[in-house]
RNA sequence: GGGCGUAUAGCUCAGUUGGUUAGAGUACUUCCUUGACAUGGAAGGGGUCACUGGUUCGAGUCCAGUUACGCCCA
């Protein structure tokens, strides 16, 4: 009948796209506002810039798995989804389009202009990375979908910024920065990537005041920085140079006189002993400098140009150039001692990668120790736990000796900080307020002026977990959901982004932002490099996996990769598990479609053996699976589903049961057809979390009521059902993997049926008995007997051991050579073990200070392997 | 320089608190188009668990050290 109709091959293009929309369209994914047992997961925000990498589907997945898993066991469930503005990347974005077809810079068209296209730019691309999530079947509440610029997050962020101001938690302050001449703005201390690069080390004399032909030589990397030398540096301690404290140095090619100040950070062993201060250019010179209250000569523009504060001569050249020159310069004029290699670490953007030039300018800070403080206490006390575990250590570490954020970014797009100047001239304290004022509350001025300046993204980001939910206003979604269950993403961002999530949600909701924070792996290419789009050959899109493999292959593959924490190598051959599982589970469905559709549906009556064995595998799997979810065990999720479904489903159950669906007994017909289906059904259920797209295909196909996606997850409340049948269905089993094996050895054909002698204590003889008909099936048996246990086989009937009380006869199939080489490697096999257990016993020790159910354990089964050796001896022996 | 991770079958990886002959997928070998599925079925071969030492009756598992690779921080 419908054999026709249901294609062989399970092809995913055809079925996953109808679904979503259905889902969507029937309010599944939308949280109610309140609820019994809240389960919220807060997704990382995607760049608006963004399209969809393996890092991302591996990440969603993993939500999208606990997500449906709670919303199917009745929880209230929401999954928040949104993007992220991500300032200075999406700014690039649009300033290289804007570069690229119209020839244009940021600067000639204006802030408000270029502000205007990035949100055309957003309208039109923002919301390709959304469509591509649903592509891979993220159950997302698409209806509460936030934006960190939109209305109600902007004004979390101003809320933010205002209570953190009043608190005295932000200021403004002259600072070393790690500035980004391309991007021209001020980055984060972990903005920065720092990379080995060869360069060298110079060493420069710089000559004494009083002495012009002796002097003191400093070594440095970065020559070009001498135009804003304001000291020389020694360490007091070293001996060399005690005497020089306080001696005064000329600045080579400037003219200018510079003290020797001494300070305990100069190492004296690394290079001449004495280095050049420049606190303008280097952060630890800066601290130099503060110590010693040394003027603070800043010689470079923000394009990383040389300013007018240095000699003319040099003013305008770009900082490689104003290296070259002045090295140049000191060569010609003698001020050069030496050039070495030198390999150090140098900084450089994150976004684009220019290097960094640590500069002096105005900025806004974040005071960090206090926050820290609540964030470092809040995992201390076992409120935000980190899985795996070792990520606690982590992100203490760094937050036990951060220094404060950097919080102002010198670009367009973004929150701008809502400080406005007074303009009247009259020296009136910055205005900082959540709405916009009309003038100024000491003056009465309207000339105001705001700061130009926008906020670090992340400033909006880490408020993500409860402005998401309606922050500052108290809605009950906050009410509900807040702290949120788990949040699930890259340790790449543990300090950007979760770290500062827990101090603003200390902060600002006295309460933690999640309890759990599950670290999932980085995703490699198939030579362990970061998957990454500048590798294009090894870089894997998600997308063409889903075309070709379907969302619920990739998804799979991704959950059975998913151990602990581990990174993940992937290469295209991975998803092929994937695919032929979905393709294992779509035939199951279709074999059971096959059968005669009015007995399929009905209760079962009369359970056969084979029942209640998958029964009681059933239980087992939905334990297993259950656990794995509690903890994250993600691969045993995928492990547990593959083999119930597979193995014991497919393998064992749906081969055992064929005889008794062939059969004439139609009451055991529409029984085990029932439990058939019924198993299935629930089958479906447990994969639903993991492969949504075929669970809800194949339960619609099945009859199963409603969708898949909300009906209830499968509960246990008792324990394992039919554990004796099962047993006993075991040791069937076991009988037929020795008949398989014998047929193998033997090289009988499937279609070749052989004749069998079962040998046995009477206790197995009947359980054997009870089965016979699935042994005859799956052993491919056609004429059998059983003897007792003391009957004795003769040399044209090969035999095999199935365990102690247990041994199969197979008339007229003998070689007897080939049976010898077979029963001397069982035998040769047990020797080995009864040897190692012996010698186990032997050890006084071990019989001594083992557990007792230990030793009794391997007593057990010397007795059953000398047993089991005396068989295949006697059987040997016969045949010489 | 400091910290963390990894090292188990040809390849990719599991292995819970120490206790049978260390498992899976894939690849390989043999057999099989049988009425769900060749994206499939059955059977089989393949590992001195990186190395050295220690603790223990017993170590892939615990401890110390060594080597290699990777990541993070400075």
């Amino acid at each position: 009948m419908a054999e026709a109709e249901i294609p062989k091959a399970y092809a995913p293009q055809d079925v996953e796209p109808r679904w979503y929309a259905s889902w969507e369209k029937a309010g599944y994914f939308t949280a109610p506002q309140t609820g019994a047992n809240p389960f919220c997961i807060v997704i990382p925000p995607p760049n608006v810039t963004g399209s969809l990498h393996m890092g991302h589907a591996l990440n969603n997945t993993l939500q999208d798995t606990l997500t449906r898993w709670h919303r199917m066991k009745g929880d209230a469930t929401l999954w928040m989804p949104g993007t992220d503005h991500a300032g200075i990347a999406t700014q690039n974005v649009v300033e290289r389009e804007l570069l690229k077809k119209e020839k244009i810079r940021r600067h000639q068209i204006g802030r408000e202009a270029l502000i205007d296209r990035i949100w055309k730019w957003k309208d039109q691309y923002g919301d390709r990375i959304i469509s591509q999530l649903k592509a891979i079947g993220s159950s997302c509440d698409w209806t509460r979908t936030r934006f960190t610029m939109d209305e109600g997050l902007s004004k979390a962020v101003r809320e933010n910024f205002v209570r953190l101001y009043d608190d005295g938690l932000i200021y403004r302050g002259k600072y070393i920065v790690n500035w980004c001449p391309r991007c021209q703005t001020a980055l984060a201390d972990d903005e920065v990537e720092h990379e080995e690069k060869k360069s060298h080390l110079w060493h420069i004399r710089y000559p004494y005041v009083d002495n012009p032909k002796d002097g003191i030589t400093v070594a440095t990397t970065r020559p070009e920085t001498l135009l804003g030398d304001t000291a020389v540096a020694v360490n007091p301690k070293d001996d060399r140079y005690q005497n020089l404290i306080g001696k005064q140095v000329t600045l080579p090619e400037t003219g200018r006189s510079i003290p020797i100040v001494g300070d305990d950070f100069v190492d004296a062993s690394f290079g001449s002993g004495a280095v050049k201060v420049t606190p303008a250019h280097d952060p630890n010179d800066f601290q130099i400098g503060q110590r010693h209250n040394l003027p603070q000569l800043n010689i470079m523009n923000a394009d990383a140009t040389i300013a007018d504060t240095a000699p003319e001569k040099y003013r305008g050249l770009k900082r490689e150039d104003c290296r070259n020159q002045l090295l140049q310069d000191l060569t010609d004029h003698g001020y050069l001692v030496k050039t070495e290699d030198h390999t150090h670490s140098v900084g450089h953007c994150y976004r684009c990668h220019t290097v960094v030039e640590p500069w002096l300018s105005d900025q806004w800070f974040v005071k960090m120790q206090p926050l820290a403080k609540m964030a470092i206490a809040a995992t201390k006390n076992g409120k935000v736990n980190f899985h795996p575990k070792r990520w606690t250590d982590f992100y203490l570490s760094w937050l036990e000796n951060v220094r404060d954020w950097c919080i102002s970014r010198q670009i367009w797009w973004g929150h701008r900080i809502p400080v406005w100047y007074c303009q009247a001239g009259k020296n009136c304290k910055p205005i900082v307020a959540t709405m916009d004022p009309e003038k100024c509350p000491h003056c009465g001025s309207t000339a105001l002026e705001q700061d130009s300046d926008v906020l670090d993204t992340w400033f909006s980001s880490a408020l993500w977990p409860f402005s998401t939910l309606g922050w500052p206003d108290k809605t009950p979604e906050l009410e509900t959901y807040y702290p949120t269950s788990v949040l699930i993403t890259d340790r790449g961002i543990i300090f950007f982004w979760v770290a500062r999530m827990v101090m603003m949600g200390m902060y600002h909701m006295k309460k933690e932002p999640f309890k759990d924070v599950y670290i999932n792996g980085t995703v490699l290419d198939k030579f362990g490099r970061k998957m990454s789009k500048s590798h294009p050959e090894t870089c894997i899109d998600p997308l063409d996996i889903v075309a070709r493999y379907g969302a619920d292959a990739m998804r799979y593959a991704l959950v059975q990769l998913t151990t602990e924490g581990q990174d993940i190598a992937l290469d295209e051959q991975k998803f092929e598990v994937g695919r032929n599982f979905c393709n294992k589970i779509w035939n199951a469905a279709r074999f059971i479609q096959m059968q005669e559709a009015s007995a399929i549906a009905g209760d079962a009556i009369e359970l056969s053996f084979a029942d209640k064995w998958i029964l009681n595998r059933l239980h087992h799997a939905i334990h297993r699976i259950t656990t794995a979810l509690e903890n994250y065990t993600f691969d045993d999720v995928a492990k547990t589903l593959y083999d119930f479904v597979w193995r014991d489903y497919c393998d064992w159950y749906v081969e055992s049961i064929k005889p008794i669906l062939q059969g004439p007994d139609s009451i055991a017909k529409k029984s085990t057809m029932a439990t058939m289906r019924q198993v299935f059904l629930t089958a479906l259920q447990l994969m639903h979390p993991v492969m949504p797209f075929i669970s809800e295909e194949l339960w619609q196909s099945l009859g199963g009521e409603g969708s898949v996606m909300v009906s209830a997850f499968p509960m246990l409340n008792a324990p394992a059902p039919y554990a004796p049948e099962a047993q006993d269905f075991e040791l069937m089993k076991s009988v037929v993997s020795v008949m398989r094996n014998v047929r193998g050895e033997y090289q009988v054909p499937p279609s070749q049926k052989v004749d069998a002698v079962f040998k046995s204590t009477p206790s197995e003889q009947k359980i054997l008995l009870a089965q016979l008909d699935y042994i005859q099936r799956l052993g491919g048996i056609d004429n059998w007997s059983a003897v007792g246990a003391d009957a004795v086989f003769d040399n044209t009937t090969a035999v095999a051991v199935v365990s102690q009380g247990i041994e199969l006869g197979f008339p007229g199939l003998v070689d007897i050579e080939k049976e010898k080489v077979r029963l001397n490697k069982a035998i040769d096999n047990l020797k080995k073990m009864v040897k190692s257990v012996e010698g186990k016993l032997a050890n006084k020790g071990f019989v001594d200070r083992a557990p007792a159910d230990v030793v009794a354990k391997e007593r057990e089964r010397l007795a059953q392997n000398c047993a089991e050796l005396s068989k295949l001896e006697d059987a040997y022996k016969r045949l010489l």
